[in-house]
DNA sequence: CGAATCTCAGGCGAACTGATATGC
DNA sequence: CGCATATCAGTTGGCCTGAGATTC
């Protein structure tokens, strides 16, 4: 139990040490590493719901709400009613947002480079299916919500496809 | 690069998942999974400073410091002034501290047990040194501040001994 | 004296919870 | 009716900037 404890830790590690980097390469747009996540889901594809962007973010409604919302105002993305569904929203990047994005995928790519380097090609595979393994074990605990399980399907889809 | 990007996000829903996870399991404790972590920096070793606290959990002093003001305010540590250095405060564990650390521990496993089901032993030794190296090269970016290095080999020193 | 280190305060974006309203 | 979606209010953690205090 110790060395899972150890792992968890080291997760914990990476990722904020990988947020706080991310952060600082993108400060000069203006934007954060998580808004940057939310740009790439919508550069898939957009005119979703709001529901189904905090699906493919991994994330939660309530707080892809407040990222929108800001969004909204930076004039990245549009807020629309959906065409079938009334009570959704559907979510458009502007071309301001388009084009704020491939500017910010070229200025991240030294971050990317750097992730990268210490590994050879296999090995960053096997992590990425490592990591995948320990989200789907999370999701599917069986006091997890179905919420859940929902999103670690979605987004292992969206990254297969992509 | 577009297999960094998947592996940004991979840590990250990993990351996410397993801090939800967390939290749902020490909710009956009425602590969060990040002062979890900071009661187990102090179990390792207390009448440390809040840097020293901030450097060991891989975070921000400020963050720390609004941290360590709740968990006094529940009596599970205390901050004192420093000996040695009349700046500082020392802060150390409380016996309720001390005791709701080993019970959460102890409610904690089966999630433990969890995360590391998919793996062989060996598997998370390589899972967790490979993190370890992602982490290094985030705080080793020439644009990082000194701070970041510090902690890496702190916390990295601290995992060894552990 | 200045430089370094720590504490503290204020602010912001992000993650989550729980509750409510409304459309399907 | 149940279910899904969005919204609002509140808490926590994470980071930043900048101020003040103390020590070196």
């Amino acid at each position: 139990m110790q060395s899972a404890h150890e792992l968890a830790l080291a997760i914990r590690m990476a990722y904020l040490s990988m947020h706080r980097q991310t952060d600082a390469f993108l400060s000069s747009f203006e934007i954060t590493a998580d808004q940057f996540v939310l740009l790439g889901v919508l550069t898939q594809q957009d005119g979703i719901t709001q529901q189904e962007v905090s699906r493919r973010a991994a994330s939660d409604p309530n707080t892809v709400r407040a990222m929108l919302l800001l969004m909204e105002q930076k004039d990245l993305i549009q807020r629309a009613p959906h065409g079938r569904d009334r009570r959704a929203l559907a979510i458009t990047l502007t071309k301001k947002g388009r084009r704020l994005y491939a500017e910010a995928w070229k200025q991240i790519q030294p971050l990317h480079a750097t992730l990268e380097a210490p590994f050879q090609p296999r090995e960053i595979e096997t992590l990425i299916a490592s990591l995948g393994r320990i989200a789907e074990a999370m999701a599917s605990r069986p006091d997890n919500r179905d919420a859940d399980r929902d999103t670690i399907e979605t987004v292992s889809k969206h990254l297969k496809t992509t």
